[in-house]
DNA sequence: CAGACTAGTTTGCAACACAAACCGGTTTGT
DNA sequence: ACAAACCGGTTTGTGTTGCAAACTAGTCTG
């Protein structure tokens, strides 16, 4: 009965911090967006955005492309399925937690 | 589409901390709890506990009643009215994220 | 070629979660 | 009666981390 609630204290935190919630949330609705896009549909600030990015990254839950348009670097990110897979798992647990 | 989420940014750290979301989801159940009972349910060691205890009577959402029982201490706790309002809340707004 | 802008990254700091050590008191063992 | 173990917590110390300001590297504008 409590057991099921205990589950929270090993819950992902990667996915857990607001910020990147909101990241992975997006992500995982438009597919594919860049650092200007998050930066703007997010509202951090940039340091802020960079810094979740690769931690998101270095936890195999985000892959970053980055080219050129034209001559201006340009950083593509995407959910991988791990990122899809956690973001599942993330909402099912919080889901069992607040719903009704 | 995307300032729904946004709210995420600014949503009530005291209750998103996993730990602390368990504390309140036990004791918005059962109405009131000792301290002991909240260490075996929850599984923190007893200085985790304390801490977040106090940070919760802080923030003004957990009263604690200290009395005796024998000669042995005890530290009943219990949600106040906004600590209630403060779970609902948070479940409102992260239903709204995670919930499809 | 100087200054402003773009697209980020790195650095520095304050806040915080966590556990270990501690503390006042009580019970148990001898 | 004294010490060791236990109870119910609180305080202290430390590593992590979220955040924004400062910086970097390159591009465009006047």
């Amino acid at each position: 009965m409590n057991e099921t609630y205990q589950g929270l204290l090993e819950i992902d935190r990667i996915i857990h911090e607001p910020a990147r919630l909101l990241l992975v949330t997006i992500l995982s609705a438009v597919e594919e967006a860049d650092f200007l896009y998050l930066l703007t549909a997010t509202g951090l600030t940039k340091g802020n955005l960079s810094s979740h990015l690769t931690r998101l990254e270095q936890a195999g839950y985000l892959e970053q492309e980055k080219s050129f348009v034209g001559k201006m670097p340009r950083t593509l990110c995407r959910l991988t399925p791990a990122g899809q897979a956690a973001l599942a798992a993330y909402r099912q647990q919080m889901g069992a937690v607040i719903g009704e």
